[in-house]
Order: C-alpha cells, then sequence, then structure tokens
DNA sequence: TATTTGAATAATTTAAATTTATGGATACTC
DNA sequence: GAGTATCCATAAATTTAAATTATTCAAATA
C-alpha cells in the first residue's frame, strides 16, 4: 500500500492558484493565510519532486508538470463533490434502495400497498421486495440482506434472540366457501362442520399452511380428519380453485378483499373459532438501520398496524 | 469553495477496512495502530453523518452509504494513482512534451536532426517545433510558450537582458553560384567580383537576410549596388532558383550540404569576406526549466556545437 | 528612488492525528 | 460454560503537522 504523496487540502489550494493566478488571492479564497498556501504548495512540490509554478513575475503560472497535475486534481476533487452529493441524497432520502423481505401472502397483499405509500413520499428511494419463506427471510435481515421485514410464521428461535420482533397487526385467516356451497348460506356453522369439507390448501411447507393448522389443533381439531382435496402453491390459486367450488380453505383476508367484495368468495363464520396470527415486524438491531428504514418503520408501517401494536403509539 | 468533508488518508483507511474486513487488518496493513484507523473512521462517519461499517460481527460489514461511498473511493484514489505516475514519467522523461523554437533556417534544417537524436533516446517525450522569425521566437521564451530555442538573428535588446543567451555554433553563409557559372571556375573571388553578380536573396524581412547584409555592409561592400534579381520567401526556392542559373545567393552551409555533395550548386570562396552568423540557444532563466529541457541542452545540443561553444564543455 | 504588491522564511501558537494503555463485547476452545 | 483470544471503542498523553503572526526579500509600479 503506497504512501500518499499528497492531500486532497494541497489539490484544492492548487486548484485555487491555478484559478486566481496568485497565492494570496487563493489564501483570501479559502480563508486561511498566505504563507499557509505556500508552505502547502511547497510540500506537494517537494513530495512529488517537481515545479508546479512559475512564481517570477505579476502572476503566478502553471508549468508543465503542474498543468499535468491539475487536470488530475479537478478529475479528483470532482469526484469528491460527487461522492457528498451522492451520501447527502442517501442522508435526504433522496436516493438509495431500502430493502423489504415479506412471506408470499404480505408480499403478495400487503407490502405493495405500503411500498405504494412510501414511494409516494419518497420517490427517489427505490425499494427492492424479496419474498421468500419466513426461515430464509429471517436468515436474510440477519446477515443484512434485507433491511427490514414482515413474516407471519414462526421464527426458529435462534433467530428470535436476535432479531427485533414487533407484532404490528393480525391477520385473520378466514374459513372461505364457494359462494353457491350449501353451507354458505348458513349464519355460522360449528367446528363440526369443518370435517364435512373438502379442503383446497396451501402445501404442507408454506408458513400459512403450518400456522393455519397449528391453530386449528390449538382449538381442539383433528386436523387429520379434514378431508384435503389439493395442496396448491399459491394463493391465488387456491382462490381460483374455491370460486370453482372445489372446496373450501383457510386464507388471509387481507387476500381475498376483492372477491369478498365482488361476492364471488363467501366467508363463513365458526361458532368458537378465530383463526388468527400475528403479522409481525423483524428488524436486526445490531445493525445499521437506514434512514429510508427507520421510516419505513416510523411513517409507513403504523397506517397499516392494528390498534393494539405497539408501532402506533410510535 | 466548499469545505473538504474528509481527507485522502480517510479514504485510504476505508478502502483498507473494506479490503480486509477488519480494522485490526487494515491497521496492519497500512503500518498503523488500530485506534488510529478507528478514530479515522469515526471522523469520516461524523462528518458526513452516516455509518459507514457495522462493527458487530466477527468483521467488518460495509452498509449501503459505506458500499456507495467505497465505490467514489476506489474512483477517487485511482485517480490520485494514476497521477503520480504521470508525475513519475514526467520527471524520468518517460512523458510530457518539449517546445523548441527554431528560425526558419535553423529550424529546416537542424533542428529536424536534433530532434532526432532526442526522440532516440527519450522516445517517450514528445517535441513540438514552433518555427517562427526570431522576434517571436525570444518573446515566445520569454513567456514560457518555448522551453528554449535556437536563433541565428539578433534579439531585441529588452529581450537580450531577460533571456539567457548562449553561443552554441557558428553558421557559415556561403556564396553559392549556379555550377555553370562563369566565375565557379575560379578558385577565389574577389569582394568586387559581387557586384557583377544577380543576386537571389530572401526577402527583407528575413532574419538571415538582415544578418547577411549587415554582415557584408561590415565588411565594407557597398550592398546598395548589390544587383537582386529576386526576393524570395523560402531557402528551398532561393536553392532551386540558384541551381536553375538564375543567380547567386548566401545561403546557410547548413541547408546545402545534399546540394554541394551531388554538385548541383556551387560554392564560392571570396577573399577577405568572411559570412559567418553565430547561432544561439535562448533559455528563460526566470522560468521553471523542464527536465526534458534540461537533457536537449545537456546531451543534445554539445553534439551539434563547434568547438568554441561553451556547451562543449559540459 | 520610493512605494506597493506578492511570495518566502522564521518563530510561535494552535490544532490534529497517533500512540500507549485500558475496558468491553463477541466469538472460539476445551 | 468458564477461559481465552480477538476485535473494536475510549481516554489520556505524546508527537506531529499545520496555521498564524511578523518579518524579509524581490519584483513591479509610480
Amino acid at each position: 500500500m503506497p504512501e500518499l504523496p499528497f492531500t486532497l487540502d494541497q489539490l484544492r489550494i492548487l486548484k485555487a492558484i491555478a484559478a486566481e493566478g496568485s497565492f494570496k488571492k487563493a489564501a483570501d479564497l479559502l480563508y486561511v493565510t498566505q504563507p499557509a498556501v505556500s508552505l502547502q504548495i511547497q510540500n506537494l512540490e517537494k513530495q512529488l519532486e517537481i515545479t508546479i509554478f512559475d512564481r517570477g513575475g505579476r502572476k503566478a503560472l502553471l508549468t508543465e508538470a503542474g498543468r499535468l497535475l491539475l487536470e488530475y486534481c479537478e478529475r479528483i476533487l470532482n469526484q469528491c463533490d460527487e461522492a457528498c452529493k451522492a451520501i447527502e441524497d442517501l442522508n435526504s432520502l433522496k436516493g438509495g434502495t431500502l430493502v423489504i423481505g415479506a412471506s408470499q401472502t404480505t408480499g403478495t397483499y400487503l407490502m405493495p400497498r405500503m411500498i405504494g405509500l412510501f414511494r409516494q413520499k419518497y420517490p427517489e428511494v427505490s425499494v427492492q421486495l424479496q419474498v421468500h419463506s419466513t426461515r430464509r427471510t429471517g436468515w436474510s435481515v440477519a446477515n443484512g440482506q434485507i433491511d427490514l421485514a414482515i413474516i407471519g410464521g414462526q421464527l426458529p428461535s435462534d433467530l428470535e434472540n436476535l432479531l427485533q420482533v414487533i407484532p404490528y397487526a393480525t391477520d385473520e385467516l378466514a374459513l372461505v366457501l364457494p359462494p353457491k356451497h350449501q353451507l354458505s348460506s348458513k349464519k355460522e356453522l360449528l367446528k363440526e362442520d369443518l370435517y364435512k369439507l373438502n379442503f383446497v390448501t396451501l402445501d404442507s411447507q408454506s408458513t400459512t399452511r403450518k400456522v393455519v393448522d397449528k391453530l386449528l389443533k390449538d382449538s381442539g381439531l383433528d386436523i387429520q380428519r379434514l378431508k384435503i382435496e389439493m395442496e396448491l402453491n399459491s394463493l391465488e390459486a387456491i382462490k381460483n380453485a374455491v370460486q370453482s367450488g372445489l372446496g373450501a380453505s383457510f386464507l388471509p383476508v387481507v387476500s381475498i378483499e376483492r372477491e369478498l367484495a365482488a361476492g364471488t368468495i363467501h366467508k363463513a363464520f365458526v361458532a368458537d373459532l378465530e383463526v388468527e396470527r400475528e403479522l409481525k415486524l423483524i428488524t436486526n438491531p445490531s445493525r445499521y438501520t437506514s434512514r429510508a428504514s427507520e421510516v419505513f418503520k416510523k411513517n409507513i408501517l403504523p397506517q397499516f398496524a392494528s390498534l393494539e401494536s405497539p408501532l402506533r403509539q410510535t
């Protein structure tokens, strides 16, 4: 690693003298005394073993070596200015990238709206959304590839300690039926009724599926007895299957708002059964938090948070 | 003029840490202690109001802002290295430009050989030859547009004091005749014979012409009585005219070496008449002397200098 | 010749960066 | 899981570098 034969200050002085044609004027311009300028140029000349200025006459004139150096000097100083500008933009949220993680459901139905709101406020910050499994999302947050994420499932316990996990909203997993289904007309179903249904579910790897299974089991149901017509790996596919009358399913309400409004899917109520999961914001407290990430957490998320969420208070 | 928010040293440290992934290793690499590195990065972070490294885990990782800054950092440091290399090349005569001035005659017949020799030794230094009148050449040397020059005429007296003038060779201005001319057969002419000749001369502005006129006058000749057939502004044209039998002329021997060898021009001797002028090297002592200029003066010129020249001793 | 202007120099002061020494946090070892 | 090593942060002291004031020198202007 080579020693640096000059400093940025020296280059700045060089440039000023070249522009003003005088050591004294350069000194005034830079708000220092004339000897300071003289000494710095002398150091520069000594270190590079060149003569930079002809100081004979009325004004200081560049030598060939001086002109050569000045060229580089201007380029270098321009780069410095650019760097400052870029950093400033980053600080004032006029640049940079926010990387957000999400699981399938939130990534598909919730994040687009949040990101839309964020970009409306900070159009110059670009946002990257990474949709992965809860597990992988957690790891990405842990090692800094993702600034913040929203997950709906359970983190591995090692990650849970490492990361900051803030519940910020609940997501109801509604029992949905085809509108023409015979049970759709009933005001309220009983738990027993569930055993009569044919289910179209997410595949068993999926976070949402695991959550649903766990919640049903917790509420006393024997999930082995539930009839599973088919397993699909896409919520959209399941929605289509339900709409086509192929069976029932538990789906996040956020994913079926449109269909409920249009009446193409029926949401049923089951007595004594509340299938709800917490959506949680996860961040890495031991890592640098970008301004963009901060702002997202403080200003954007609360608008989507439920009343009990700690985020509401901020 | 804006303050500089960072120093090259800080950038160098930043780069080293990014490369090594550790403050300590970077410190070792740069031959400083670890706190020095830490403090400089802290200063940098404070001044730019950003966090550059995540120092949580095993190794220091760049944040987004850090990566952004590093990009500029590398560009800036590369430019610095390049600047150093360019300056070094200039110092070691592996680059740069030598600007040489000359009058018509020396520029045409002498300089090409000198420059050839110089470029043979220093092929990476480019040479620029500027052929102008003695007067203009002198001014160019005075204000630094030309590094050094060779002139054959008299400088204006104000310039003569300002510049360093070193005679380095004599240039004989020979009387030349067409080979078939009746006087070409005579071994030696008398001054009187000159009045019988028809002259083809340079135009009266030319330095060489003025020198010839002055020298002839000084040796007692009445230049009004000399018959001037025509005035041309090019030595080559005059040579052609003489070869074609149109008349006689006084020409610098350096310009007719080839023709004398070929016998297409006859050089005559005139009793009691020596038409010689001094060729002088002029430089500007109050200005920076480039390495290339130095070398040209010390190593190249003496090889073309006559025995009495002060340059022979160097 | 006297005066002014710009740059170099010397001595002092001021500021900044480096070092030594130390403490705390985290990861690796047995 | 205590011990140890590693790495970074911090504090105080030292050293180094840079800026200022004051002065001299040289060149240019009047």
